[in-house]
DNA sequence: GACCCGTGGTA
DNA sequence: TTACCAAGGGT
């Protein structure tokens, strides 16, 4: 007959997170942000929906200065609503992922042309809005509607892989770990338990170097107990970033402007202007005098503006024309002034290549 | 599910 | 310098 386990021996069952742990921790550690509501209140759901949106895969640090400047511009959805889309789009200019700024406006359009201007409080209605998915649409029915809802993001994923030490590689762990994370729902302060967590993840659950020791849910965490928590999430290994090149044209007329058209509306930084250009191609096989907006005498600068985007990094040649001060823009295209540029929506890229009309510019610096 | 879609900071 | 990372959504 085998030998039975031994109750007395037993190691102890690891207890459940409680929601109320984290709860308390909150109450005492959550960080001051610009779009939250004092202790005790709700937040305007279109300050919580403007954050919301700029946050998306984007830092705390880097969005605060925006946000601030979106709602001193816009301080509510009507404004947003009736705002020109190339306003909304120069604003913008320098966040990234710029499809987010055209949701932004048609969603803030829908809102008032589908609700009276008011924000559902439904995660469905939410999720049938533009620009807003099931994240999006939970941390609004949470944090300004009070509503029983789990926003997923990143931070979740992370805390709730090392509590439950979750081995399945993410994307494919998501759905397994969206059920984990629902089990931990408090019975009250939807909104404090989401921010709650995303303060955890933020700052003591982080990806490297978790400080477990201050963390309130150490004690039922799995991956600590496993001895290597920052092991979690388990990712899928990432596809190699390949190179594109091109050749942009700098034409600068005598009085310093530059000429500039507007890229198609959807895309890769859709609707954003730029300096014309060759098409961005990973063999460099094209020939940039085709492409050019006019013929000119075009001088290839020394100097290559290089930059990263999410699926591909840049090379851009530098091509320049100085042309009379009465030179025509060709069909689509404009003529911009340097103090035209901040009315522009410029993309990061195309600062750096701006910088090269110097004197009159003096770049992204 | 896979791929497209930006940017700046950090180790 | 490379690689990873940050409150994801659309197709």
């Amino acid at each position: 007959m085998p030998a039975a386990a031994n109750p007395a021996v037993a190691k102890p069952v690891p207890a459940l997170p409680d929601p109320g742990a984290l709860l308390a921790w909150y109450d005492r550690h959550q960080r001051r942000l610009p779009w939250r509501a004092p202790s005790g209140l709700r937040q305007d759901p279109y300050r919580v929906f403007l954050s919301e949106i700029m946050l998306q895969q984007t830092t705390v640090v880097t969005v605060a200065p925006y946000y601030d400047a979106f709602l001193r511009r816009w301080p509510d959805v009507e404004a947003l609503a009736d705002a020109p889309l190339e306003e909304v789009l120069s604003a913008w200019a320098g966040l990234g992922y710029y499809a987010r700024a055209r949701n932004l406006h048609a969603c803030a359009k829908a809102v008032c042309e589908r609700h009276g201007g008011q924000f559902p409080a439904d995660e469905e209605a939410l999720l049938a809005l533009p620009g807003i998915g099931p994240y999006t649409a939970a941390a609004i029915a949470a944090i300004a509607f009070e509503r029983r809802a789990a926003p997923v993001d990143g931070n979740w994923e992370r805390v709730v892989a090392r509590l439950f030490a979750v081995a399945d590689p993410l994307p494919k762990a998501r759905a397994k770990l969206r059920v984990l994370a629902l089990t931990l729902l408090p019975r009250a302060r939807y909104g404090d338990f989401a921010q709650a967590m995303m303060d955890l993840g933020a700052t003591i659950c982080t990806p490297r170097k978790p400080a477990c020791a201050l963390c309130p849910w150490q004690s039922p965490c799995a991956a600590r107990a496993l001895g290597a928590p920052e092991r979690y999430p388990v990712k899928a290994a990432k596809a190699a970033r390949p190179t594109r090149q091109g050749v942009a044209f700098l034409a600068v007329r005598a009085d310093g402007a530059v000429l500039v058209r507007s890229r198609p509306p959807k895309g890769l930084l859709g609707g954003m202007s730029e300096v014309p250009s060759t098409p961005w191609e990973t063999g460099g096989s094209v020939h940039p005098a085709i492409h050019a907006p006019f013929s000119a005498s075009w001088t290839a600068l020394n100097a290559t503006v290089t930059h990263v985007f999410s699926h591909f990094a840049l090379e851009l040649q530098l091509w320049r024309a100085d042309v009379p001060a009465d030179a025509r823009a060709p069909a689509g295209h404009r003529w911009v002034l340097p103090g035209g540029f901040d009315a522009e929506a410029f993309p990061s890229v195309m600062r750096k290549v701006l910088a090269h009309a110097q004197p009159f510019f003096t770049g992204p610096e």
